[in-house]
DNA sequence: TTCGCGACTCAGGAAACTCTCAGCCTTCAC
DNA sequence: GTGAAGGCTGAGAGTTTCCTGAGTCGCGAA
């Protein structure tokens, strides 16, 4: 994966009480290279932050003691100013929510996809730790996507992409060359509870194809009965 | 096999209800030159990684007292992060699937050729146990195969093949020299259940020949009466 | 409320792939 | 040399997989 190299370095602590999604978030920000710990309280996690100086926190904001703000304001009050991406339910009302997006925090509001979370994590730590800022540009032949600005380019002209579209042609191009199975894909770009019809997938690659293939040599390449696959195509 | 020299460094496990299932996969397994050993329950899927600490569990997602899923769900509880490629059935519904292949995991449909379950394994091992990133790629002469990308090239030239006809060239490739029995092609790269005619062996070889043994000395010998073999023709 | 947009579902048709079959060719034993 | 067994390959049927246009649903903005 293309992120591991910059992610090994970092230590995430994941809090939430429902183990399904601390098992979910840790397997999968193992997987992207990061040094994982877990946490299913507030209290547990304020000891964990103390221990363990973790370089990002993934706190949901409904926990069995007290809330993910309140998590935040204790740290906050002791000192420690290490930033935090709040896991949200969707029907939480915004103005509890809203003010986040101001220090370095962030939110993501449940069910995320993985692939939005883990773009969530590196543009935060990007932004508090410093990184060069072409680090936020992914690119393979003249197809380049910035993931800070979320605007993209074939050979210089300007790109529009949904949300959905967006998310999926950043997974195929941070894995560029690499044949990625259906399951891949429905399991990064989609949210992890999505059960509908995997025919979305092809849906998808159709509209991506609509808009970034014409005019060009064909990037987005299906490889029969595996998966697709972002590559120049062979002449 | 060119796997074996890494291979017999893991412990796997494998889990399955049915004997012949169990038996085939410890079978291929040991052949391959991984430590195997044999579960066909839950219970003691779980008693067994306690003791053995496999690198890799092989784990049938239908078993007599609970399933798959909760098997891997209380290893991840007890700590153990040891990666599952699940065995399902083709029909089990796919929203229980996805998510899997979110960590190490993976998961093969039943039913499977070993070739493939073979090669996921070893995908899994090398992303999970570190390997040199050039290690996906398996080469005989001036044939060259990417197992994760799936290019295959002769002496340079890209070359476009059916997942048929990967799997086969893979499977000759990683045992080149070697001469393989029709049977052992047979049941390495069709599934396992294959009970059709013998001769689409032959069929999917005139294929491949065409493809790869074009330009350039023949690398696919017929062993008349035996099978086939992947090396360079004597002058 | 209505409208517009994005996300997803559905279904028909096209394309690709796998496998079978049949006839021909090659090799080997006697 | 000749026959039989083994091997090769082109053609085509059947199936699976994929693509895409059309339509529904839900949400937020006007």
């Amino acid at each position: 994966m293309q992120t591991a190299a910059r992610a090994d370095q970092y230590r995430v602590l994941v809090v939430d009480d429902e183990t399904s999604i601390n098992e979910l978030l840790a397997t999968a920000l193992r997987y992207e290279g990061f040094d994982v710990a877990i946490a299913d309280s507030g209290i547990s996690a304020l000891a964990a932050v103390a221990e363990q100086r973790p370089n990002l926190i993934v706190l949901d904001v409904m926990l069995p003691d007290f809330d993910g703000f309140e998590v935040a304001r204790r740290l906050r009050r002791d000192g420690q100013d290490v930033p935090v991406l709040f896991l949200t339910a969707r029907d939480t009302t915004e103005d509890k929510v809203r003010g986040l997006t101001i220090g370095g925090d962030d939110y993501v509001t449940k069910p995320f996809s993985l692939a939005e979370l883990v773009a969530r994590i590196n543009v935060i730590l990007r932004r508090t730790y410093g990184d060069d800022g072409s680090a936020s540009r992914v690119t393979y032949a003249d197809l380049t996507l910035d993931e800070e600005t979320r605007e993209v380019w074939r050979d210089q002209t300007p790109i529009d992409l949904t949300a959905t579209e967006y998310r999926l042609l950043h997974y195929l191009l941070i894995n560029a060359r690499k044949v990625l199975t259906r399951g891949q894909l429905l399991d990064h770009v989609w949210d992890y509870d999505f059960g509908g019809d995997a025919r979305v997938l092809e849906t998808y690659i159709s509209y991506l194809r609509k808009k970034i293939d014409t005019g060009g040599p064909q990037l987005i390449q299906t490889v029969r009965g595996v998966g697709y696959s972002l590559r120049l195509p062979r002449e």
